[in-house]
Order: structure tokens, then sequence, then C-alpha cells
DNA sequence: CCGTATCCGGATGGATACTG
DNA sequence: CAGTATCCATCCGGATACGG
């Protein structure tokens, strides 16, 4: 029941509560992970290995484990081919498309002002140290 | 040294790639904490404990790391008033605002789609028994 | 090739108590 | 009021090895 979840905002739901759905929503997207394999699969259907590769860094264990979280949400079909050696598949959905589009400009702007976060943490810094 | 950083991607940033600052700030970015107060500060200037008492369930140690960051990495200004009781105010910058309007759409998104996502999971849910 | 299984250290974050 | 300090369970996530 979401009824104690802010009737009056828009959609019924508030992600400032917790236990409210739009709360949890959040909560899943708030990981690197998801940002950056959503991010991979944004410009087409790619196979595993494609995406180990491309997001640098990541375990087949938290590839595995992002992959599954985002088809249980319904954001990703994941497709079998019943070949040897395997072969599976993973594709946004037309909701992870819909979604794909906003963590998309997140990361844009995380490269675009990467410069001036850099520059504000040396700041931070320097006045750790003289101040 | 960023030069590693796909140097023919927009920015010189490539977020995919470990050790490059825009993944750094994504990794920043991924935090329910970091969504929620900074949605709390996008109407305007709060105190600490009206922050506190927006995002429902934080706890002091948890808002006053989020802050902290936030502060660090100039996307929140923090104003102490030197009087008894005390009284800190924090407010988004320029970068912070620019920031929050992106993050709010995730919020909003999180909202409209809670209902997609939780007949998602349901299924998904239904599938493990019955398949 | 596409995963699963296991181990494990360190970080995360919740609860609680306390202070200027 | 606005934090800090401390304790502690949990989980996250990395490394590695192995399996269908």
């Amino acid at each position: 029941m979401d009824s104690d979840c802010a009737p009056d905002t828009p959609f019924g739901y508030d992600a400032f509560r917790r236990h409210c759905m739009s709360h949890t929503v959040l909560e899943m997207l708030a990981s690197k992970w998801v940002y950056l394999v959503v991010g991979a699969l944004k410009p087409g259907r790619r196979r595993y290995g494609e995406l180990q590769r491309k997001v640098e860094g990541i375990t087949p264990k938290m590839l595995t484990q992002t992959l599954r979280v985002l088809e249980r949400d319904g954001l990703v079909r994941r497709e079998i081919f019943p070949v040897i050696p395997p072969r599976v598949e993973y594709e946004l959905t037309d909701l992870g498309r819909n979604l794909a589009d906003l963590l998309n400009q997140i990361r844009v702007w995380s490269e675009q002002h990467a410069p001036d976060i850099r520059d504000a943490r040396a700041r931070s810094l320097e006045g750790e140290l003289t101040g």
C-alpha cells in the first residue's frame, strides 16, 4: 500500500519517503554499474562479453548481478541462443530506453563538469591544509 | 593525467573508463542520499534540521557526510551563523543547481514509473515460482 | 563463451549516545 | 540546534577458480 506516500504529490509517490516505491526505484538507480551498463546498452543490443569489455573494470559477478536487477525491473531483455559456444544478448526495453536517455544526460554532465569538480576538490584540499 | 581517457570523446573524458575523472564523478552521484539531499535543496536554502526532516530516514551521520561531499565538490555552499542556538544553512551553487535539474528528472521518472517497475518485479517473482 | 561459486577485506550505513 | 563519536552488522564488491 502506498496510501501513505504523499497522495498529494504527482503520481501518488514521493521518493523522499522511505518505503515508497519510488524510493526503492531510486535505490536501484543509485549504482554506478547501473549507470554504465545502461549506458553501454543504449546504442543497441550487446553480448555479455561486449559489455564486459565496454565497462572497464566490471567483474563478471557485478555485471551479471547488475543485468539481473535490470532484467527483474523490466529495463533490460535477455535473449539466449542455444548454440555452442553460448551466445547471450541483452537489450533495453522501451522503459529502459526511456531511462537511458536520462542517465545518459547525467553521464554527459559528469564528463562536461569533471574539470569543475576536480578544481573544487583541489580547492577544498588546500583549504584543509592552509586554513 | 587524463590523457588515457579517450581523448577522442567530448571533453576528453570517458566515464566508462576507471580512473577517469568523470568516472569518479559518477561514483559520487551514485548515491541515493545525494539524490535526495540535492532534491531537498533544489527549492532553496535550507537548514540542517529542515533537511533531516525532509529526507525521511536519513541519520545525522549520513546527512553530514553527504553534505560534506557535496560541499567538497562545489555543489553546495555552507553558511554558519555564529548565534546561539547554532544556525547553519545550506544552498546549491550554480553548478549544484545545474545538476539538480538533471537529478530531479530522475526522481520524477522514478515516481512516474514506479508502478511499471513494481509490476515488472511482481512478474519476475511469479516467474521464479511457477516457471 | 557465459556465466556461477566461493572467499574475504573493507566500506557503508544504521542506532545510539553525547557535546558546544 | 547542529553536529561528532562510537559501535557494530551488513553488504558491497574485488579476486579467483571453476562449470555447462
